[in-house]
DNA sequence: GTAACTGCAAAGCATTTGCACTCAT
DNA sequence: ATGAGTGCAAATGCTTTGCAGTTAC
């Protein structure tokens, strides 16, 4: 639906901070959550507020420019994300212990998905399915869960 | 259908409050929160404290007797479950506006995530996969969420 | 009798919001 | 200039916890 350069319309000011979070935000190799995010802008000598990072977080989101997943424990982990706007839903591998994630796209359940939803009679169908796992750079361990 | 009466655990109590909170879940048609369950039992003039009723959530879901996902707005919905022990992955279509659901089997998304998953390397594979629709017995428009 | 359970209120958490101020346009 | 964006602190909403009183065993 949106061909522009830069994604979100309507005004973008082009703040320092929104550079700041955009950047964190892609060189993050998995999900990171806001305050993750703004622990390490912080730890970079970077000068930001944890309101601005939550705020920039939202519109990235909004701009389909991040993907947002909970984690079992409730918080909210992003993920900068080129392939939302192709429309095709996508969902995550991610790791238990480090965090990296990788994309994956998903026909096979998103067929399976719609095809049960619609044989059980329901609409305006969505879904999110989250994967975890240890990766293969990982040791077996792994309990640092995020 | 399970023979221990109290799957997990060296003493329980079996209290009043405890058999309320178990019994309101198992008569829930779809997934519940704490609070929606608090709110019902009050009403239903049971006498119990909302911290009460967290507790012994845990409990049921500690047991496996329970499951629980976390709704886009981030709180947290049970659900009594029987399935939980039989070491099936099963997933749940849960209505956005009434909050009832359907407990479906997966062998589809079953096989294709173990399949990408160790394509991709990861072990110690698991997910989740939760559902939204409005259900067939909902007005279109469903924005009652619990 | 005694330890687990309960209720209440206070404490956490992650996230959001009100408001005055700043800065990109 | 002017209003989108920012920072701070206070406010939310859900969930957890400390503690004294209660209750099952």
């Amino acid at each position: 639906m949106w061909e522009v350069r830069w994604p979100v319309r309507g005004s973008h000011r082009g703040t320092r901070q929104s550079e700041l979070v955009r950047k964190a935000l892609a060189d993050s190799a998995g999900f990171v959550s806001a305050q993750a995010l703004f622990a390490e802008l912080r730890s970079s000598g970077d000068n930001i507020s944890l309101s601005t990072v939550y705020r920039q977080l939202q519109v990235l989101v909004t701009a389909a420019e991040a993907d947002v997943i909970h984690d079992p424990n409730g918080q909210s982990l992003y993920r900068f994300c080129g392939l939302a706007h192709t429309g095709r839903k996508h969902h995550h591998l991610v790791c238990r212990s480090c965090a990296r994630s990788a994309e994956i796209d998903s026909g096979v359940p998103e067929e399976w998905i719609e095809a049960v939803a619609s044989e059980h009679g329901y609409r305006e169908v969505d879904w999110t399915l989250e994967i975890f796992g240890i990766c293969p750079r990982c040791p077996d361990d792994g309990r640092a869960s995020a």
